[in-house]
DNA sequence: TTGTAGGCGTTATCAG
DNA sequence: CTGATAACGCCTACAA
C-alpha cells in the first residue's frame, strides 16, 4: 500500500512507455497508437492517476482558478454574489480560492501574496481595499476585476452596482409619496456602498428642496441587529419620522422587527424599504420594498469579464461598468395602497 | 517592463547570492549574515517578489490549502458554514479552495480529481456524496472529513448536525403543547438532512401513540418558495393542522409569509416552526421558533479536524462526532403563551 | 508513432 | 555562512 499517490511515471512504468506518451493520451495532445492509448488509459484507472494540480500549473503557467477576495462572508448578499461567481467559473472549469474576512490591511496583503501562482486572475470585492495597495502588491501581469470597490484610476476592470442612483430613485419614491421626514439607517462606516447610497439618498432630498437633518441619519452596520436598534431610535424622533430607508435589507429586516414589536404598523404609521432585494425580501411581513440588485447575476458578470481579461492575457482595455438598478415596491413602503 | 513577475533567481542576480540563500532570508531557514540578509530583503521588495505558490506547493509537498466541497451555495444556512471554516481555516493561515453546485456525478467528480495536489485536506459536504464515489475518487493519503454527509463505514471522519434528535425534539415539544395534527414541510428528496429530520418527526409522533398520515407531509425542497406553496397545500387539510413543521428555517419563512397572506394567525390558528436558526430567524414576525443548530461553530469544527489530520498525516483514528442541536423557542409556535 | 531531455520556481541537502 | 545541485510532477520541443 502506498503512500503517496501514484505519477505519471508510474503510468508510464506500468504501460512500458514514456511520460511523454501518457502525457499525449491524458491530455489528447499528439499523435498516439490506438492500441497503446487504450492500455495506458485502462493503467492509469488502475492505478486512479490524477494528474498533480501544481505541478501542472508549474509547468503550464496557468492554474485554471480564480482568486476572490472577499471583504467577509456575512449575510445573504455574500452568499449569492459567491454563488453567481462560482457558477460561471465552473462552466469554464475554472476553480475559486476564496479568502475572505480581512480586517486589517497586513492579512490583506498577504492574502494577495499567497495568491501569487496560485490563481490566473482575481476578483477583488472588498469595499476597504484602494488600487493602491492592489498595485502594490499585485504583479502587474495578474489580470483583475474590481467587485463593488472604491476605484480610482483606471487600472483595472471595474464593475459597481448603481449605489447612488438606486439610493436616489428610491428616495425621490419616498418623496413623491408624501413622504418629506425620511431617515436613513446607514451602512458600515468606511463602506463604500454605504457611502454611495448615503450620497445618493442626501442627493434626493436636496433636489427636492428638503434640508439634511443629521438626526434623520442613523447609524447601522449592515447588520439585522443593527437594523432593530436604528428602528428603535427613530422612534424616538419628534417629529417622528414617516419613513425609514435602511442601507441594506438586512437592516430593514432587523428594522421592521423592531416595529412590529413596539406595535408600529407598517407601512401605516411608517414606511420601510431596504436595499439589494435579498430573496428573502419578499418574504417579509409586510413584503419588503427594496431597490433590486442582481446580485449574482453581478459575480457572473464580473467572472466573465475576468476570464475574458485572462483569454485576452491583459491586453484588453480597462474599462468601468456600472450595473443599474431597480426599484421593486412592495407593502413595506405602502406604495400598493399609495400614500 | 516584464512581463512575467520576478522569481526567486532574478533576486539572486540582483542581489549577487544563489537562490539558497535568498530562499534562506525569506522563510528564515538557515543562517545567514545580517548584511546579506538586508541587501536581500531590499532587492525582494524592490523586485515585488512573492514566491509562486504552484512551485512552492510542489516543492515542499503542501499546498496550505483545504479543498470545500459543497452541494451548492444557496442561502444563509451555506454560507454561514463557509463562514466558520473560512475563520478557522485563515487562523491556521489555510486558503479555501471552493467548488460547489454538483449536480450529476460526473461535475463531482471532476472537481474530486481537480483537487489532487491543490489541497492538504477536504472538507465534503454534499448530502448527495456516498463514500464510494470519495474513496474511488481521491487518493487515500488525502486527509477528509465529511460535514453532513450520510456516512457509511469508517472510512472517513465524520461530523454530523443531530437531525434526528433535534426533529424528535421539536415533534415532542408540539405534542406536549398540544397539537395532534402536526404536518411537516419536508426537504429536497434525496437530502440525508431532510430524511433525517423527517425521520425524527415521525418517530415522535409514533412514540406519542399518534398515527402517520401521508397528507401531513408536504413537499418542499428547502426553498423559501416551496415553503410558501407548501403552507397554501396545509390550509387546505380537513381538519386543518394545528402546527407546522418546515425541515429548514428557510421554508419556515416562506410559509410565515403565506399565512399571513391568507389572514392565518400565526401562533393562534398555526403554529410555525423551523430547523436551524438562521439569523434572521429571530426577525420574522412572530419570531420563528426553531431547532438550533451552530452553523459556522460546525464549519469550524470541520476545519480543526481536518487540520488535525493534516497534522498527524492521516494517522490516526477515524471519529463521529454528531453536534447536539437545541430548541429555540420564540412566539410563532406559541410556546411563550403556553397552548 | 514514440522517447529524451530541459524547464517551470522552490526548497533542501550537501559540500565548501 | 554560502553555493551548487538534485528533487517535486508535469509538459513539450526536438530527435529518432
Amino acid at each position: 500500500m502506498k503512500r503517496s499517490s501514484a505519477t505519471i511515471r508510474d503510468v508510464a512504468r506500468e504501460a512500458g512507455v514514456s511520460v511523454a506518451t501518457v502525457s499525449r493520451v491524458l491530455n489528447d495532445s499528439g499523435p498516439v497508437a490506438e492500441e497503446t492509448r487504450e492500455r495506458i488509459n485502462l493503467v492509469a484507472e488502475r492505478l486512479r492517476y490524477a494528474p498533480n494540480g501544481a505541478a501542472r500549473s508549474l509547468s503550464l503557467r496557468r492554474t485554471k482558478t480564480l482568486g476572490v477576495l472577499l471583504p467577509d462572508l456575512y449575510g445573504e448578499f455574500f452568499s449569492e454574489i459567491i454563488r453567481g461567481i462560482d457558477q460561471s467559473a465552473q462552466q469554464r472549469g475554472f476553480h475559486l480560492l476564496v479568502s475572505s474576512s480581512h480586517n486589517n490591511l497586513s492579512d490583506l496583503e498577504a492574502a494577495l501574496q499567497a495568491m501569487r501562482g496560485r490563481v490566473d486572475g482575481l476578483i477583488a470585492m472588498s469595499p476597504h481595499v484602494d488600487a493602491r495597495t492592489l498595485i502594490v502588491n499585485l504583479p502587474e501581469s495578474l489580470p483583475v476585476v474590481l467587485l463593488n470597490c472604491a476605484i480610482e484610476g483606471d487600472a483595472f476592470d471595474a464593475l459597481n452596482v448603481d449605489n447612488y442612483g438606486g439610493a436616489y430613485a428610491m428616495t425621490q419614491h419616498l418623496l413623491s409619496h408624501g413622504h418629506t421626514r425620511i431617515a436613513m439607517i446607514k451602512g458600515a462606516e468606511p463602506n463604500y456602498d454605504a457611502s454611495e447610497r448615503l450620497r445618493g439618498y442626501r442627493a434626493a432630498l436636496e433636489a427636492a428642496g428638503i434640508e439634511l437633518l443629521s438626526e434623520l441619519e442613523l447609524a447601522g452596520d449592515f447588520t439585522e441587529a443593527s437594523g432593530y436598534r436604528a428602528a428603535l431610535e427613530a422612534l424616538l424622533l419628534v417629529p417622528r419620522a414617516t419613513a425609514l430607508f435602511a442601507a441594506n435589507d438586512s437592516m430593514a429586516i432587523g428594522a421592521l422587527s423592531a416595529l412590529v414589536e413596539t406595535g408600529v404598523r407598517v407601512p401605516d404609521d411608517i414606511a420601510v424599504v431596504g436595499f439589494d432585494n435579498i430573496p428573502i425580501a419578499r418574504y417579509m411581513s409586510p413584503p419588503l420594498s427594496s431597490v433590486h440588485v442582481s446580485i449574482n447575476e453581478l459575480g457572473g458578470r464580473a467572472t466573465e469579464r475576468l476570464l475574458y481579461a485572462i483569454d485576452q492575457e491583459n491586453r484588453h482595455e480597462r474599462t468601468r461598468e456600472v450595473a443599474a438598478t431597480r426599484l421593486v415596491l412592495r407593502q413595506s413602503c405602502g406604495a400598493h395602497e399609495g400614500i
